[in-house]
DNA sequence: CTGAAAGCGCTTACAG
DNA sequence: CTGAAAGCGCTTACAG
């Protein structure tokens, strides 16, 4: 391997622009410690010279990095995608660039996915955390003063930010709904015991029909996860049992439009004879028939406001580690509207 | 900042194991030039000591990376998330990790963000090039033996791999479905003339009707894009100007869904009286009302071969460029399973 | 505002 | 199989 001069680097670029490489580097760097010209003079050079800065051998030296580690159970499910996306747009603007790992909800690749972004030299971390977490899976990040920011779910007793949408809230704002409806005998294919949105909702959703006076045997809950897949399934299960339910709050628009799939095919009528919610208010749902009705939990909104919280970390914002709860919108439409 | 070691190199390995850092970077770079017995010596004092290895500092000595640029116009649209999900999993699989950068078409920031994962020492890229892309944006990567693999939309007359689903194919799969239901007189809203898959489905509908003798006058054609907003936009220009149509191709299942929510509301009743077909196969399709006919195009696994493709361009496969076109797959469904 | 030099944490010939 | 030393391309005091 004997290109000759296949890397331009900054001693290339001072010498061509007539400088010392502390100025090259104070140019890159916009410390501002020198004259106008000078800097027009470096940079005309770096075009010339078709010059791009490395940044690994910026952050060996300066120990500053530009990358961040972004942990999530899995990016082609729309909730992190939609995340993700927002998140991007505001680190980008600051000059931040996302590695992202999925973790796939299994805890000892998220350790080491956790160690592999650390190892690239990120700045920062933002995670979904996986199920099965523990607060020691943390140290290795805590331990190097590295910022983690957690969202969606939530990790108990461990002083990390967090940004989340009120699972509890929403799956009352369902609920109440429903109630209001005249529903009287429910069902709920709920999310992961071992997550956030998962118990929250159903607490939200049993605790709210509790309050109502609805008998319990009238509350069906059975918790399954977050896909497609397991909407469907656990509605054949459902209807297996003979449950009666007029009803149905699901953990999330993907979990309904599974179980829709089958409840149809069993000949219940979703928006006639079965009331059917979710939560996260995909695009799709306001387009399927009948129309979902959904609960908006501003994924966008919480990874914008995630990147943003991070940055101001990184800047250097020592304020002790606070919960975030984003308020969630209930948005009524066919698959619900009708009146028991 | 005088944290007392607050970070553990080789050279605290070593000591802490009696050996040299030689011996340390060979057990870490698994060289299998020392004894078993030393290597689990090292590797024990490495978990003892909390060791995370420094890819930047190994990258800027070695010049070998492990960080994969990939470069894509918006991971929330679901196509890309697929592939992106398919792509991490088998590099990681293989310990690369991708840097994610969402371009959104913009081929100025396309060009930033190449410099930007080239900057970061990426071993290789990743592209969906925006609209825009000139051959020289390849440039840089090319000059510096950076492999570069191209998906979904095609640069022409540029050496570069290429994996994709056929486009053309799958538009004339879809279209001579339709004939065959007896349809006489088509709509399509396309995607963007600008790119491959906007182009080549645009081209395998409007050729396969010509082939069939359908006369122009019978053939609606109208570029939009790739979202639910494009089509339902074009829906409503459509009918302000009363064009008749049986079947509708939209340019992917959102565009599908975006047109069809217009449609309906002005009294369309899909797979009745208009026979509707997409692109992509998204998990959805099948369960909307009516379930939509789609062409797959099997972006996992076209996100799969790529990654397999730059890992063999990474260990020095030397082969000429290759275009790999993935044979597509019509699903047909409810909305448009009627014959006229 | 500039120049010369040290050093970030690795890997890599090189000599043993 | 090991040890001592050089060097990847930056940034950063330091002296001018």
């Amino acid at each position: 391997m004997s290109l000759k001069k296949s890397k331009i680097t900054v001693s290339d670029i001072a010498k061509a622009a007539g400088v010392s490489v502390a100025t090259v580097s104070n140019t890159l760097n916009d410390t501002g410690r020198m004259s106008e010209e000078t800097k027009v003079r470096v940079k005309k050079a770096m075009q010339e010279l078709g010059f791009v800065r490395d940044y690994n051998a910026a952050k060996l030296r300066s120990g500053r990095s530009r990358l961040i580690g972004v942990l999530i159970p899995d990016i082609s499910v729309p909730l992190f995608a939609e995340f993700c996306n927002a998140l991007e747009a505001v680190l980008s603007e600051h000059g931040y660039l996302p590695v992202v790992a999925n973790v796939s909800d299994d805890p000892k690749r998220q350790r080491a996915m956790m160690e592999e972004v650390i190892g690239h030299g990120v700045a920062g971390i933002v995670i979904c955390p996986s199920v099965g977490t523990t607060r020691g899976d943390f140290d290795i990040a805590i331990t190097r003063g590295i910022p983690v920011i957690t969202f969606s779910r939530k990790i108990e007793g461990l002083a990390l930010d967090y940004i989340g949408s009120d699972h509890y809230q929403a799956a009352q704002l369902a609920t109440e709904h429903l109630l209001e409806q005249g529903h009287r005998k429910f069902a709920m294919i709920a999310g992961l015991r071992e997550t956030t949105p998962g118990r929250e909702r159903e607490r939200g959703f049993s605790e709210t029909l509790k309050a109502a006076g609805i008998p319990k045997s009238d509350i069906h809950v059975r918790f399954c996860g977050y896909t497609r897949e397991c909407g469907r399934k656990n509605a054949l299960e459902m209807l297996a049992t003979h449950i009666e339910f007029s009803a149905l709050v699901c953990h999330n628009d993907l979990v309904s439009v599974g179980a829709a799939a089958e409840l149809k095919k069993a000949g219940r009528v979703i928006g006639e004879d079965l009331a059917l919610v979710g939560f996260d208010n995909l695009p799709e749902s306001e387009a399927w028939t009948p129309a979902l009705t959904s609960v908006e939990g501003y994924s966008g909104a919480i990874g914008k406001d995630v990147a943003n919280l991070l940055i101001r970390r990184l800047e250097g914002d020592k304020a002790p580690p606070a919960t975030q709860w984003i308020e969630p919108l209930l948005l009524v439409r066919a698959s619900s509207s009708f009146t028991m």
